[in-house]
RNA sequence: GGUCGAUUAACUCAGUUGGUUUAGAGUGCCUGCCUUACAAGCAGGUGGUCGCUGGUUCGAGUCCAGCAUCGACCA
């Protein structure tokens, strides 16, 4: 027995902690045993362990759920798995700046303790956002989380390095790499973020040794000038040719340095003639390579200068050095000008500290032989994007693959299984033998144990009942900017480490900016809390109006109105389901397959018509991955086809004397009803399962565990919808000539209705509807029935309606109506007449179009007529 | 500099292989309503030469080219 007693607004926070909990409690998150089960599978994107709840994360995650939840009640052996992630440098960051709050160094007390304050400040913030995942409804299996430096996941980590060691695709070797000089740590080319800067040119002349002439060079960067061991021009250059083989004296440094030919340089650049750092510039060091150019580093790790310059710039900062070393220069008049430049600088992703290309020993990953097949596998359409507009940014990223760099100078993360003695070296999982080893003191970058996520979380290199039933998963939902941090390369890790793609399907969401059009960012404070969000409207209003304005792939403006409006909706469908359940009997009544198809009446008819087409049009967006298009669809359908019509409709038969017709109401008004609340269940789970505890017997399952909706294409009535519209757009054009005649709302009014015979069955057969929606007391129907005297009339479906209206017409307001939809309505057969005019149309396109076009010409013109007498009738 | 997007109503956006009335929705705005589910609501209405210029076509918001503005990624 349903109960009535709903409150007549949707409160949230009595109900969502309530149904997680029974949801979980009754293991309805984890998948079952049985194998014969189609799987399906989508592994987290982990958070930061310490990260919070951001607002891409709900759109991230809401999508995630909705996949999951759908598949879970098309009786899919459901997995989502969930985890965190260790995130080497912004953990390690944190935990630094904590410690150094307390006053304590992270060098001085060294690195087993160091990890010791790391695993305590995961553990104290490591579960914030698992249970902010949990108030936003996600049905994460927990039973299987997984975070990257859980033992078994580690073991993963370094098996994985050790077979690429093993397999000569990771190497030990001295490169130019990105240096963060605030971490103190290598980076790869993926985390270096490079902005756009205002910055000078300054031209500096270097004299010419044994020679009273000089060269000029043009640089951004004036204080690595004292690391030059050469100066570079274009063999093409006629300018210079005469100088190559003759060497400069470095200023400052008084060092001789030579003059050579290379066509990397720029003719056009500055003054075509560029000064060559080896140790601190990617192209020069390649040119330094080429020439047999001595390489000075000039630097400290934290950016500060060595003892390699003179003197007086040792341990300056290296913009201090810039200043000193201008200075000095133009004190000796070797200053030659400065010019406004805008150079990229590249900068830290995690410390924002400006990025040093620095020379340093490091582990690098040799990336293209794991490129090649991962381009194959989209390209061929095993892995499929969504929208797939981003495989032209994932082929271009491999086709210009550079080498990873893994090696990373913290503490917080997985260390390298690599040991030295001497010359000696062991890669292994096991210590070495023997005494007098000493492993790496480097870990690994964060990523490299990401792209493992689908085979570790599953249990590689195990072949676990887990990776059996569910690798490869089915899909992954995430943002585009981690397509080359992860994306790609789980595909890489996948084909390599398993022969096999990680994921059939990606899903790129948007990225969700403010309504500056800014991204949403801590720093900037644009960014609201998901869970005051949450505590306001509801975490059915949250995920709701986020989705239904969140496009395939396109960025989403935020704004706390959409919010607001999924709030609204939300409470739209509990009052609908308020309505169904006051209109009930004691008993709920049967199936909807207990009324014989004769006793459902055109309005019945036709909301199972549209419901069936709406589930239809359901999957079909689901299978286009446009999750936005489908929870409209749902929206759509229940607000207007539902609650507008379908409820005012049924209250004839549901307030009425006949039995068995308020029946059959009953029946499908509940019918209709629980279909909504399976089809938006996956984007509105918590509000649709408390709705469907109120008409689930006992011993039914929770709506989470129900089938998902099937098309019974046995309910498509076109004809059907076709009378539909005829009654509704009648009862429009009622309600709209009332409206503007003043007319009262609670006055009724009689109609005439001047159609032909099957229209006047069809109005005669539902007066009571055409009664009750457009407030008509007496309605008369024939083909030829006179035009009552004062009425309004209107045409629609070239039917004549009259609405006498004695002592309320307001015979201005109804002449100037006429003409305006006379006028509106001329437009239209000028359009339709252009086209029917030109023969080429009519020879050209296709003939049902034509066809089209001739009819709509016609039926504009007796419309035309019809109105245009009625004006005359009016005017006389 | 290269690549990829975006540009449709006051605002946020749909518009799927070119043709289904003169381009739709939500919000806002205007008018009227507390009508026995819902004022977080109902009914009706106002509002747009689809960024610009060409081209292809019988027909272009939709396809092509160029341009402008904004954005992302890469160098």
């Amino acid at each position: 027995m349903p109960d009535n007693n709903l409150d007549k607004i949707y409160d949230p926070s009595h109900v969502e902690d309530k149904w997680y909990q029974q949801w979980d409690e009754a293991g309805t998150f984890q998948p079952d045993k049985d194998q014969d089960k189609l799987p399906f599978t989508i592994t987290i994107p982990p958070p930061n362990v310490t990260g919070i709840l951001t607002i891409g994360h709900v759109l991230n995650n809401t999508v995630q759920d909705v996949l999951v939840r759908r598949a879970r009640m098309q009786n899919r052996n459901t997995l989502w798995l969930p985890g965190t992630d260790h995130a080497s440098i912004a953990t390690e960051a944190k935990v630094t700046k904590s410690l150094k709050d307390q006053k304590i160094n992270k060098r001085e007390i060294g690195r087993d303790a160091f990890l010791g304050h790391a695993w305590d400040w995961t553990e104290n913030y490591g579960g914030i956002i698992i249970k902010q995942l949990k108030k936003l409804g996600c049905s994460c299996d927990w039973t299987r989380e997984k975070f990257t430096m859980d033992d078994d996941y580690s073991k993963s980590v370094l098996e994985s390095f050790v077979r690429l060691y093993d397999d000569g695709l990771i190497y030990r070797g001295e490169r130019i790499i990105n240096w963060d000089p605030v971490g103190l740590t290598a980076l790869s080319d993926e985390e270096v973020i490079y902005e756009e800067s205002n910055s000078s040119l300054w031209y500096f002349k270097y004299p010419i040794k044994d020679s009273d002439s000089s060269v000029i060079v043009a640089t951004t960067r004036p204080e690595t000038m004292l690391g030059d061991t050469g100066i570079a021009v274009n063999p093409e250059d006629i300018r210079y040719k005469h100088l190559i083989g003759k060497s400069v004296i470095l200023p400052l440094v008084n060092r001789e340095i030579p003059i050579f030919a290379d066509s990397y340089v720029d003719k056009d650049f500055g003054t075509g003639c560029v000064k060559v750092t080896p140790a601190h510039d990617p192209n020069d060091y390649d040119m330094g390579q080429r020439h047999g150019l001595e390489i000075i580093n000039i630097m400290n790790p934290d950016a500060t200068l060595n003892e390699k310059v003179p003197e007086p710039y040792r341990d300056l900062d290296r913009y201090k050095a810039r200043e000193a070393v201008i200075n000095d220069l133009k004190d000796l008049e070797l200053l030659v000008k400065i010019e406004d430049y805008v150079n990229n600088v590249g900068h830290s992703e995690r410390t924002h500290a400006v990025v040093e290309p620095y020379l340093s020993k490091q582990w690098f990953v040799k990336m293209e032989p794991l490129a090649k097949p991962a381009l194959q596998v989209v390209n061929e359409g095993k892995v499929k994007f969504h929208p797939q507009r981003w495989e032209k940014t994932y082929n271009h990223w491999l086709e210009n693959i550079r080498d990873w760099c893994i090696s990373r100078q913290l503490w917080w993360g997985h260390r390298i299984p690599v040991w030295y003695r001497g010359d000696e070296i062991y890669c292994g999982l096991n210590d070495p033998e023997g005494d007098g080893w000493v492993q790496d003191e480097d870990v690994l970058d964060t990523w490299f144990s990401s792209w493992l996520w689908p085979l570790a979380t599953l249990g590689w290199p195990d072949e676990t009942d887990d990776l059996k039933n569910f690798y490869p998963t089915s899909d992954l939902v995430t943002g585009p900017d981690i397509i080359f941090f992860w994306v790609a390369r789980m595909i890489m890790a996948g084909l390599y480490f398993k022969q096999d793609i990680p994921f059939e399907n990606v899903y790129f969401t948007g990225i969700i900016r403010d309504q500056k059009g800014r991204k949403m960012s801590k720093s900037l404070g644009n960014s609201p809390d998901p869970l005051d969000l949450i505590a306001e409207f509801g975490a059915d209003a949250l995920r709701v109006g986020l989705l239904i304005i969140a496009p395939q792939g396109n960025d989403i403006l935020f704004n706390e109105e959409q919010i607001e409006h999924g709030r609204n909706f939300m409470n739209k469908l509990w009052n609908s389901a308020r309505f169904v359940f006051m209109n009930l009997d004691d008993d709920l009544p049967g199936e909807l397959s207990s009324i014989s198809n004769e006793d459902l009446d055109l309005t019945d008819r036709w909301i199972l018509s549209k419901l069936n087409h709406t589930i239809q049009q359901v999957d079909q967006a689901y299978d286009k991955y446009r999750m936005n298009e489908a929870v409209k669809n749902v929206y759509d359908f229940t607000r207007k086809d539902f609650c507008d019509w379908y409820i005012e409709f049924s209250k004839v038969r549901l307030f009425g004397d006949d039995q068995k017709s308020r029946n059959t109401a009953q029946v499908v008004t509940l019918h209709v009803l629980k279909t909504i609340l399976k089809l938006l269940h996956p984007y509105a789970p918590f509000i649709t399962e408390e709705i469907w505890s109120h008409l689930r017997k006992d011993n039914q399952p929770l709506l989470i565990s129900s089938s998902w909706p099937q098309v019974d294409t046995s309910y498509f009535f076109d004809e059907i919808e076709n009378h539909m519209k005829i009654i509704m757009d009648l009862i429009s054009s009622v309600r709209n000539v009332r409206t503007h005649l003043n007319v009262p709302p609670g006055k009724m009014a009689s109609l005439f209705i001047r159609c032909s015979k099957e229209q006047s069955l069809i109005l005669d057969r539902h007066r009571e509807y055409i009664g009750r929606l457009a407030k008509i007391d007496k309605q008369t129907t024939g083909t030829d029935l006179d035009k009552p005297h004062h009425s309004a009339t209107a045409v629609v479906h070239q039917m004549e309606v009259f609405i006498p209206l004695e002592g309320l017409i307001d015979l201005d307001k109804e002449v100037q109506r006429l003409k305006s939809q006379i006028e509106s309505l001329e437009g239209r057969i000028k359009a339709v007449n252009n086209k029917l005019n030109n023969k080429n149309f009519v020879l050209r396109a296709p003939p049902h179009v034509v066809e089209h076009e001739q009819v709509k010409q016609s039926n504009y013109l007796e419309n035309l007529n019809k109105l245009k007498d009625n004006l005359n009738s009016l005017m006389e």
